[in-house]
DNA sequence: GACTAAGCGAGACGGTACGTCGCGTCTTAAA
DNA sequence: TTTAAGACGCGACGTACCGTCTCGCTTAGTC
């Protein structure tokens, strides 16, 4: 058995410590600048040797750091009877990451080397896009079988939708990200802009 | 007089190499590694003092480079009597900038400084932001007028709407930005994904 | 019984791995660079703890490498009834190995080593100067009994002659070791650089 | 006019500040893993950059700071009748500098990377060897004008003969540098080994 | 039409962090 | 119990850019 794989082994452990110490230099104020290698070796603990043992740079260790516990705190729309609210808790579960520490100034540290890293990106769009979308896929799917959404939805463009403004807050429009955007959003998505009286006779173009 | 102020002084003639250079860095390859004031020094045949006696360091030198031509380059939409067609007109010439060199790459590279320095947040809001929201604003007091739109309808959020999956899709979500892109946000905006039957008679909830 | 002292038992196999593998790098290129713990311990097939365990440092491995074959090399000069002869065998072997791979460029690498550290100048004036001064005596002796040599000929000054200008070549001087070397040598410090005429009847201070 | 070559220009202070705090640790102890360039930036208030902006590595340095002031202290023999006593004083020039702080402990560690390194070998022999093998020649020239010495003396053999012993007894053979070593070699070669008797007659082998 | 001071090129400098290398220690599993 | 395998703490390496700092030279604008 190799010991990268036991529980409780050296090799585990500083693991631990390197991504620990990680986070606090990433929560400890939105500089990216404090990251640095040799802070996080220096809290940790542990030789810089170790940390470029794992990881090839520093924004391949930031994003493992992040992404490891941004995940499980995804909230998985469960069936209840009503798309609305289930979009708005999917909605609501990206507002609330976005806007604790440290992910949200993460994420705005982060976004150019994502996207400018093809490995990077690769990696995000794995582990982070896609199971996001797969999260909503059934939400929408449930949605045309109530009847609460038109048959051609697609999950992809109502991702984007619910997503995108949240991005563009984040990192360069401004406002806060607060309670009822996640609300806003849905609602926006779903009624849409025209006014009622004439959306109920057209013909959906695409 | 002073120096900086004459058209075609030494002043501006450097200040226009410098900005130049910039461009053609940011521009040669996506690496944001290449852009650093040395090699905008040698390119532009000024010196590195010379740069930094305008530009506090090399996030404001790039995205001055880059906000001083992306302005000029929107479309404004003039009343063309459709609502949606101008609305697509706006949508697609973000689309559009943000798809083409090297103002796509510089993005992806400036947004985190954008987002992460306040003073550079400021600006990218007064003179970007801003300005599209106001360019979008007659555009929807016109639609509402006409009967297009919800008289309700937030600048704003459509504004977000519109723009955030954009730019979601140019950092995060990946698939490249096609033709048709804006077409589709756009649509899917206005029409909204309630099924029609329904839509007609909901109240809007806000 | 020790395994240690056992002839073909696994630790004396191993040790003849790393002094092999030892030697061939040193032999590889004059490279001291290319003598690491961690080459020796690949190329033998080694742990590296068992390395350690055996030498404190890699320059106690590597003397202790190049001296055990080193030192069965050297000429033992027998009584051939001719002191200049004797003296020539005694000199041409250090001019010998010290030109022959991997001794001189190994020689090379870890004078600086073994003048520095004291435990290792100790293994080396113990192991090779002493022996070599060893070997020189009977020669000297023998050449004052035959009236070659001056009575009071002391064999350290005379060995410092013949080895100390060999070194200064080989170390910093420059000009090749070559054939020739040990017989001028020889020469030299028979004769003096007095001429015959004034030589004969001098008084020899001291 | 270029700064390097201004006297008390920052160029020549730091340089200064550089050769200084590296013959300072050279001298405060024998050991050569005190000598690191991070040392040496640390001590003499200099970055590191500045260190390698002048000298390829610390083996380059070291040399350059032993070789500036070890080349004045060199005694230029002067002509003073007795070649004996001329050559003496060359000797004794080399015994002293070997002798002393921080030049004898200083060569014991530069000796390897000298002859290892060819540029280093280079600099060495033009600066160092050839100088003082320029030193020694008019001091044979005058030698055999007077009759000290024979006709075919050969001042390379000399100066061989002369510091190849001292190098031996600092490098490997141990004994200290005492202050009659200069005599003694300087007569070892004047006279020669063979007894007065017989060299009178011998004819020199060569 | 010479004088002078501001702006400029050139580039060395102190500094921070980078990512790498090899040392010698330590841990673990298998032989 | 010893070994091979190899992760680890450590310290230094040499590099890359940063943003600051002289330093003369150029170059207008003033006298």
């Amino acid at each position: 058995m190799k010991q990268t794989e036991k529980p409780n082994g050296r090799a585990e452990r500083s693991k631990q410590a390197i991504l620990d110490a990680t986070r606090d230099l990433l929560a400890a104020d939105g500089d990216v600048g404090s990251l640095t290698v040799e802070a996080v070796a220096a809290r940790s603990g542990v030789a810089k040797t170790t940390i470029y043992r794992r990881w090839r740079d520093k924004w391949e260790l930031a994003l493992d750091a992040v992404m490891i516990d941004m995940l499980p705190s995804f909230a998985n729309p469960v069936d209840v009877g009503d798309t609305r609210n289930e979009l708005i808790t999917f909605v609501d579960s990206v507002v609330k990451i976005w806007s604790s520490r440290p992910y949200g100034p993460a994420m705005q540290a982060l976004v150019s080397q994502i996207s400018t890293q093809p490995e990077l990106a690769r990696v995000y769009r794995e582990r982070v896009v896609e199971p996001r979308r797969d999260q909503l896929a059934p939400v929408i799917e449930r949605g045309i079988r109530r009847g609460d959404l038109r048959p051609d939805t697609d999950v992809r463009l109502v991702h984007e939708f619910l997503v995108g403004p949240i991005l563009y807050r984040l990192l360069l429009s401004g406002p806060p990200l607060d309670r009822k955007l996640g609300t806003r959003l849905v609602d926006g998505i779903l009624e849409g802009f025209k006014p009622p009286e004439k959306a109920a006779g057209t013909k959906r173009r695409r």
